[in-house]
DNA sequence: TCAATCCTGACGAATTCAGTCGGAATTGCC
DNA sequence: GGCAATTCCGACTGAATTCGTCAGGATTGA
């Protein structure tokens, strides 16, 4: 729960991406033994609970869970862990990928720039998109629903950052540095 | 100017990064050539000088660009196109990239999330973050500089267009180097 | 001196974010 | 059948942020 908004920072989520991929991976956890309540994630996560309500909406149009209504009914998901990018998540909580309107995931959105075909400078934000894609892209639920194994990190530890299990990244071709 | 704000869509920049850059883009087709006046943009790219004036603040203190006061005056930039990184307009402008509070470039803002270390999607934010920053400092502001005429695409830029609907998995467009 | 600039700070309308609230419909279990 | 646990739906709202505007002062070249 948002205590305190931060605030700084570019090319936020909101939480919405926030809370919708943790509720996620909690129903990932529990993948293939009946549907889980929100009630239970809310309490486990620690998140309100109506607010779960409303995003869980957006997963169920996007075909990513399953609903069960009544007692003992709650949310699954259609396919297994592994199979689920999350590129598909993201985008089903929070709408496609547009750091700038000209760069959206969306043809249609991405038509409605005025400066579309004289802008250089939408090559920017398009590949910005890419990167962003691919690297949504290179992650499955199932990664993220396995517990962390061991290593107790520090806050800034490097050793997160240097994680990588199996990225074939390769759209961009390096620029010639000074 | 933002007539109609389209407001779909995922992880966008503000105005601030959108106009600093095309700002930054005039300066550096105007490199050498003396300083350029705020007017003299605004009119150029059609955007409102009072609020260009608060931006080039943040560049200026961030000493991508200095000012000469007076009349003939005007910003210009401190190094050539060539040197000057994305990555480092946009953190300038926005402040720093951090898709979620527990993958900021600022190790400050990264240390004040509760759920460091035992919580499993902070690989992913950073995984998305490493992502755009790559994105970003693989391309200058000479790049962005240089007209489109001696690119290999024209007008009805078919990488806008041939993105694909959304009902499958969003492959990118190679971007075209000359 | 005068006009063109940059510089600074305050202000404000519109939009979005992050939820809250109330209630209706559906289902399992006693 | 009745009750409790659920999902489902739509409207509402306070607060923050974004996207500017405005007024005026400081600095410089001609």
């Amino acid at each position: 729960m948002r205590t305190t908004v931060p605030s700084s920072g570019a090319l936020h989520f909101s939480t919405r991406g926030e809370y919708g991929v943790r509720l996620m991976v909690e129903l990932a956890r529990h993948y293939g033994s009946g549907p889980v309540s929100l009630s239970e994630m809310a309490d486990h996560e620690s998140l309100p609970r109506p607010y779960l309500e409303q995003l869980v909406v957006s997963l169920r149009e996007a075909a990513l869970v399953t609903s069960t209504r009544g007692a003992h009914g709650g949310y699954e998901l259609t396919r297994p862990p592994a199979t689920i990018h999350m590129s598909e998540v993201i985008t089903a909580l929070e709408g496609p990928i547009a750091p700038m309107i000209c760069a959206s995931n969306d043809p249609h959105d991405a038509a409605t720039c005025v400066r579309a075909g004289f802008c250089n400078v939408e090559r920017l934000w398009q590949r910005v998109r890419d990167a962003i894609v691919e690297a949504l892209d290179s992650m499955t639920l199932a990664e993220l629903a396995e517990p962390r194994t061991g290593h107790p990190v520090h806050p800034d530890d490097p050793a997160i950052v240097a994680v990588q299990p199996r990225t074939d990244r390769q759209t961009k071709e390096p620029i010639a540095q000074p």
